[in-house]
DNA sequence: ATAAGTGTACTATATCGCATAGTACACTAA
DNA sequence: TTAGTGTACTATGCGATATAGTACACTTAT
């Protein structure tokens, strides 16, 4: 089941869309397979069906997903290429961030660092 | 006077506290001298006092400003220090931020450009 | 002492995003 | 036919954000 954590701040519509794609990256959802279906994952996470709605009507709208409507919604063949594109497009936020922390005085070492931390640690989820 | 985007969905009074402490690193406002009164920000910026004030607020509780009622407000002598502190503990944001995208599919040589970028504009900024 | 400028506190209001609740319809498959 | 699917719609509640207006205590310069 997906992680949902309503006290997080983040809106839990968006934890959906995290959590659907990280399944999807990680082959527990595999591309051309089904996703869980809205009432399921409703009851399944004790979240209102509408949210889930949401979070799936997002990630048509990405491309993620596409719905065969009376049957259910399957994770594109082109799902990874999409999550992938996306990413590339919010490297900007990767420049912002390190721009602020620089800025702020924190050596180009202990930056670097968390990086390197960020990346062993996808490692990690995939082992 | 500070940037504000009002239709940057980020809240005002953040931009405001982000703004008040990139001139102090800046040494636009030096360290131990006046910041800008409530009312004059206010004014300048035509956002609400009561915006204004919220930033101060935090501001202080931060340790990067102090007040002298009926005076004004002055950057404490730790301000610079309580800012880089406060960068160090948001290291683990970027460690979040590199880890999603190097799952989605980025490779490790997109990531470290996109942080050597971000570092590089710190040092334009500087000069 | 007076006036101007300062930080601070308070109530009230409006807007927006988020989430929930309930209902309903059209479609597909067993 | 029945159960399960996606989808649409209205209504409600909540919290964060921002504004508006007023008021008080303090400091500084005149």
């Amino acid at each position: 089941m997906l992680p949902i954590d309503k006290f997080s701040g983040k809106p839990v519509y968006e934890q959906i869309i995290d959590g659907v794609e990280r399944n999807i990256l990680l082959g527990i959802y595999p591309v051309g397979g089904q996703v869980p279906s809205v009432r399921e994952l409703s009851a399944g996470l004790g979240i209102n069906p509408n949210t889930i709605q949401k979070s799936y009507a997002e990630l048509m709208r990405r491309g993620v997903i596409c719905s065969a409507p009376g049957n259910g919604c399957y994770v594109t063949p082109v799902a990874k290429d999409k999550i992938c594109e996306r990413a590339r497009g919010r490297l900007s936020e990767v420049s912002a961030l390190c721009a602020e922390l620089s800025m702020a005085g924190l050596g180009e070492d202990e930056i670097m660092d968390a990086v390197e931390r960020g990346i062993k640690r996808d490692g990690e989820d995939r082992a």
